[in-house]
DNA sequence: CATGCTGATGTGACCGAGTGTCATCACGTA
DNA sequence: TACGTGATGACACTCGGTCACATCAGCATG
């Protein structure tokens, strides 16, 4: 037995979804925000260091699994094929219920400047984790460009998965990635 | 005459700058700020949406700059033309005397995750705004990394002109995107 | 010379994010 | 029964940022 309700982080993160929907982000306050969770303003920004990261929590987990992955990577890969093992990684921690509020803190992000940056920060986040973990195969800048494309292909096949009905988010990544490259060659070499 | 001491906004840049190496970006207050310009913090926030947009300032035209850029090309250009084009527009924005702060700037924003978070909002507008202008030429996703690859090479050309005696800013950056294209080909041919 | 308009600034009150300290309280354990 | 532990609450505080209102130099107009 607890002793107080469990699941405080999710309990807030499906408050702030609620509240960020009706009434907008900035409308909204973090005490509002706890009240509605059952908890108070201190325990919200003990479980989350500030009011965006509510919607951008595990975010930061992606950082250290893409690392992983790609370094993991047979010593013997092609450079394309350690990025893709990253990129599987990042899109088997997925879970379908994330779909549902991916969805929802998208269109909130879509309404915040505030949250956009912060949007903006984990993705950089990502790509430079990918790109440090790939530089160990190749030179800095295709490092920095490959992880840009693979961190490209990952949200866009993310988007798919979370506007469609979804499937298998790894293979839509793969394809994603695989689209991007072969369009992307003949353009470098006209 | 003026009524006032002119350039606010430098005033205030250069207090920042000062204050920031001296104390550090969390430890100094914006009135702080206001009061070594000579000025009050409304007059500060009148100036400058937030703390952090101090040190970024200029770089909002930026977008606008690489969007003419890129959409003025030939219609028959090709997209990596057009690429440049826009870099070297950007390129062309800058005076020697940016050299200077951009290395101050640079040197403070390493220490705090506020400052790396706006860093990575702006370079993700001036991508998104070349990928959007590319978006006419080819389709969206190649659009899309031939951004990203122009935006690196910006960057990094900008480190490099910061960091060494500079020269010409728009040789550097045409020769750092020459230079990652060359690198990549064969590692997507592989 | 007087009047009024304009625009950048100052003043002071205010709100909300985020921090820090101390008290509380349910539970496990000696 | 007493004590330790860990998550929580209560509360005060700082600071970023906003807003309404006053001020004041210049300029134009009568």
């Amino acid at each position: 037995m607890a002793r107080w309700e469990p699941d405080a982080r999710g309990r807030l993160l499906h408050a702030a979804l609620d509240l960020f929907a009706e009434q907008g982000y900035d409308a909204t306050t973090a005490a509002q925000i706890a009240e509605r969770a059952g908890l108070t303003k201190t325990t919200l920004f003990r479980q989350f260091a500030d009011k965006r990261e509510i919607l951008f929590q595990g975010q930061a987990a992606s950082v250290a699994t893409a690392d992983a992955a790609v370094r993991g990577a047979p010593p013997q890969a092609h450079p394309l094929e350690a990025l893709r093992i990253g990129l599987d990684a990042l899109a088997k921690d997925h879970v379908a219920e994330q779909r549902e509020i991916g969805r929802r803190a998208e269109a909130i992000t879509a309404t915040s400047p505030e949250l956009q940056e912060r949007a903006a920060f984990k993705r950089s986040a990502i790509s430079s984790a990918l790109a440090a973990a790939l530089a160990e195969r190749v030179e800095d800048g295709v490092a920095g460009v490959l992880a840009d494309i693979g961190t490209r292909a990952y949200y866009s096949g993310f988007a798919e998965w979370a506007r469609a009905d979804g499937g298998d988010l790894v293979a839509l990544v793969r394809r994603h990635l695989d689209d991007l490259l072969r369009d992307l060659r003949p353009v470098l070499d006209g």
